[in-house]
DNA sequence: CTGAAAGCGCTTACAG
DNA sequence: CTGAAAGCGCTTACAG
């Protein structure tokens, strides 16, 4: 390519690079060269030469969730406008398959991380940022939904609005991982489930809880539907804790023949696909899934930025943002179409 | 590392690649060397040597669609255990996007490529299969679903187990690009709903052939929908391409009063998510969107290995693999519940 | 079985 | 403004 712009390598690298340093005679005659041969820079070479790859790591639970696929494709977009790119990974909810895929990652020397962590995180001395789960220590900055105040304000809407008083809860598993790691969605989800009921002066029914041990998939909602449902005091409403198993929860009150919202109210956190076209309509908060990946990647792309000092200064709390979630009534909870 | 555990570089390298040439006891002490510190070889610079870095470009339309996301996974899944990564990129369902997206993978100097193309597919002189669409030329491999045949299921459903005679038909737009490329599924399923007009003896009303102009977004086919139920003669059957398109169809026809299936029968192509617990469930073929992302991991392998000449044998067209599609039938085409 | 050396394709001080 | 040279971290003939 230089031999065909007639330069030398340092100065088509440097004409690619659009350097002041180099004619702009040159530059020009370089750019037609580059252009005629379609020659493209290899970043391989680049990345190993400058020692920064431009590449971020992505590592998600799973990308065919809805949740996360939004998620990734949002945070992508910011991404790839800083010209940086993503190498997504997939746990499948495993903190093992986790720590490989950050092994495989520190391999291809991404220059930073965004992680919807399962509890296999370890420090790679790279900036990072949390997303979807806020890691307990408060190290690393964050990008959440607020968990606490959205199931919250879904138990207070069946109670105040609705008057129940018998709300049971389906939701995620509470921790991620024993290793004392970030506690997460799951554990905020049931804090903000006591929380409204203790605002609604509603006493707390252990019985009432049901957290899915493993995955919270629809076949767990289902199941812990059941339970719920053939208890000899059954609860009247029931938040669920993701769109998956509000799915599951549905199909399993529909099996035992009660009607929603008729028998049974039902709200969901995170909001199902085509949820006004469901029956009945699912009330559920709104999603950010899309709100989340893009302030993760901004988050991450300051502290990429030269000069941000990517060490956490001690003792002081690293950023975290809380989006805020809002509530859309639909015929399941039994509000009027 | 190498000086940890005692050894040349190069000793170190072929232990840590296992090569029978180096001692065992080396091979372990280099081994034990390499956990201690924590040592993951860097990519890069294997690539760079190696001339070949194991990484395969994935380029769709939109991470964020189901179909998308669920064969992206299971692509990556079926790549990641034959120990290569992947590189996603979008292209929002625009042939200049993709070309920049193929620019960017050879710039990164995948190996291989796996397509779902908007029309902007330029050959790089790399190994491709084709997904979701089948290029016209017949030059690559591809993996794709059997479009023709799957929406003459659907016309033969209406025709012939609903005795529907006005059936029409809201779909994806026909072409990709006018570069003369691959024609697509949006296409395919055209020809597939004419086929099954003439096997069941029914004419074709080109009033009743409704093709987004841009994406095939919920939006459009509520649209298309309040086009065709406004009719003078409206159809008592709509044949939707998509499942968003379905969705759409669904919200038109509630808006406009009409009752599915009372007044209006309606299908889709793909299986719209929570298709059962939709009012009404909507009666479509069944996904296959991991099947086809794994088939296409499966087939670009087989290519990218040693020895499998890449280069098509001219005059010899590529293998399309074309994955059969079956019925579930549910209420939304009047099927008893 | 092991090591010294070359080289993958870039970028960037360094010298002119 | 331009070029020669070093070097990023590996792998792999080549020589022992």
């Amino acid at each position: 390519m230089a031999a065909e712009a007639g330069v030398s390598q340092a100065t088509a690298s440097r004409a690619l690079a659009r350097s002041p340093l180099v004619h702009a005679a040159t530059r020009e005659r370089v750019g037609r060269a580059a252009q005629r041969l379609g020659f493209e820079p290899n970043r391989l070479a680049r990345s190993l030469r400058r020692g920064a790859t431009m590449g971020v790591g992505l590592v998600v639970p799973d990308v065919a969730a809805a949740f996360y696929a939004a998620a990734l494709k949002a945070s992508q977009e910011v991404l790839e406008a800083a010209g940086r790119h993503v190498l997504v990974m997939n746990t499948d909810r495993d903190a093992g398959r986790e720590r490989e895929a950050l092994a495989t990652l520190r391999a291809h020397q991404v220059d930073g991380l965004i992680l919807a962590t399962s509890g296999g995180y370890v420090e790679m001395g790279i900036p990072v940022v949390f997303f979807d789960n806020v890691p307990a220590d408060g190290r690393a900055p964050a990008v959440a939904v607020d968990n606490v105040g959205g199931t919250e304000v879904l138990v207070g809407h069946l109670a105040r609005t609705h008057g129940h008083a018998r709300i049971a809860y389906v939701g995620p598993p509470e921790s991620l991982g024993a290793d004392g790691g970030p506690l997460g969605v799951g554990h905020e989800r049931v804090l903000g489930y006591r929380a409204g009921l203790a605002r609604a002066g509603l006493a707390l029914d252990p019985a009432y809880v049901r957290l899915s041990r493993g995955d919270a998939t629809e076949a767990t909602g289902r199941e812990l539907a059941r339970e719920l449902l053939t208890l000899a005091a059954p609860p009247s409403a029931i938040v669920a804790g993701t769109d998956a198993l509000a799915a599951g929860v549905l199909r399993g009150a529909r099996e035992l023949g009660r009607s929603v919202p008729g028998e049974l109210a039902l709200v969901a956190f995170d909001e199902p696909v085509y949820a006004d076209l469901l029956d009945p309509p699912i009330t559920s908060l709104d999603r950010h899934d899309a709100e989340l990946g893009r302030r993760a990647a901004e988050l991450l792309l300051e502290r990429l930025a030269p000069g941000s000092g990517a060490e956490p200064v001690s003792g002081v709390l690293a950023e975290v943002i809380r989006v805020p979630l809002a509530l859309t009534p639909r015929r399941s909870c039994g509000c009027p179409p």
